[in-house]
DNA sequence: TGTACATCAGTGAACGCGCGTTCACTGATGTAC
DNA sequence: TGTACATCAGTGAACGCGCGTTCACTGATGTAC
């Protein structure tokens, strides 16, 4: 009972990983309703109509690739947080220029949220599973006060990052866009009481 | 050299307006790239055709709504700071549930900041010049420190209510949407040390 | 050993649809003479 | 006073295009007997 060989072992499960990686960098770079089916298949070495091989639909597209960048995102921030790195190491690397400029390979959670917020809700539930876990990994990096202080701290500069990269994102002026950058690195480190 | 009168003076005035308030409402609901002419149109009370009358284009019509919405913001801001207003006040209006839950009337730059980033250089710079001037608004109320210290908290600030406004709204679980308002009301507060 | 059939990842053309944009036209009102 | 023409906000059909999705098909490999 065999299975049939015709591509190596694996070869689908491959093909589907860079089907949602391609997507992955597309929706971020340029946002979900912007981005077509046609330039994701096209730019994974694929035809049109293998994608529903692949996945039911766009949306179940999204799901999946809004779950599995979040994921990669709280898998770094463990491995990092375990290396020994400091919140200030973390959040000078979110609020970086080269962040700033290369939204793709970024955090999903700032280029997303508005839409995902537009999403229908299983979409939604993936999102909120994942922001948790997230929210979690920040509040272990904060030494002061009682869990229920570090939690909602976490949550707060959790959206500040999310906040100030967008603005810095959208201003047309590398000045106050920097500055913009900078302000955010001052007070959540100031939130966090590790200065 | 009287002008033709078939309309009542002011008519197209009032028509542009109304599809800029149309159009205002329904991109910050679905987001821009979602929301198509036809749709805008209609809900004007008008037919396609009619809107090359009064805009250049889709992106013309966004970076005029842009700039209206921005500034209806602003003038509403200095508004209620001259009648006394504090500013724990406009951070709770500002992250309330109601605000969460009607994005159409809400924050044009909570609802499409992400999208405003992708948009060409001449929208940028609409956003741009407007959301200088509403940073300078939040700045003017903090009362503690030095003037470069209170604009840094201001962008930060900002930034805050921004992000965790758009947390709340992805979010699908109503306990922890509550929990997000709340933490960006209290540590907005606790940066701006009035509290 | 040969042959008929099953499996299945991927192909590529086609589907209906809505997009942003264009344009010939309408009809109510004004002006020229 | 009458008539030919100008103005212009808005109409509504049509343009080409790309969207998400469907589907008959291909071709390489396997199994059955």
């Amino acid at each position: 009972m065999e299975t049939t060989m015709r591509y190596e072992k694996g070869h689908k499960d491959a093909t589907r990983q860079r089907i949602i990686e391609v997507a992955s960098g597309q929706f971020r770079e340029s946002g979900i309703a912007a981005v077509g089916l046609a330039a994701i298949m096209n730019d994974a070495g694929l035809t049109n109509g293998a994608f529903y091989a692949h996945f039911d639909s766009k949306e179940d597209l999204v799901r999946t690739v809004l779950f599995n960048a979040l994921d990669k995102r709280e898998e770094t921030l463990r491995t990092v947080a375990d290396a020994g790195a400091s919140l200030e190491q973390a959040l000078r690397d979110y609020l970086s220029t080269r962040h700033r400029d290369n939204p793709g390979r970024g955090c999903p959670t700032a280029a997303l949220v508005a839409e995902v917020a537009r999403h229908p809700n299983k979409t939604r539930d993936a999102f909120t599973g994942k922001i948790s876990g997230i929210i979690a990994l920040i509040a272990a990096r904060i030494h002061t006060g009682p869990a229920a202080a570090r939690r909602r701290k976490a949550i707060a500069i959790y959206g500040m990052m999310v906040g100030t990269l967008q603005l810095a994102r959208a201003v047309n002026d590398k000045e106050i866009s920097d500055e913009i950058l900078q302000s955010g690195i001052d007070a959540a480190l100031a939130l966090a009481g590790e200065r």
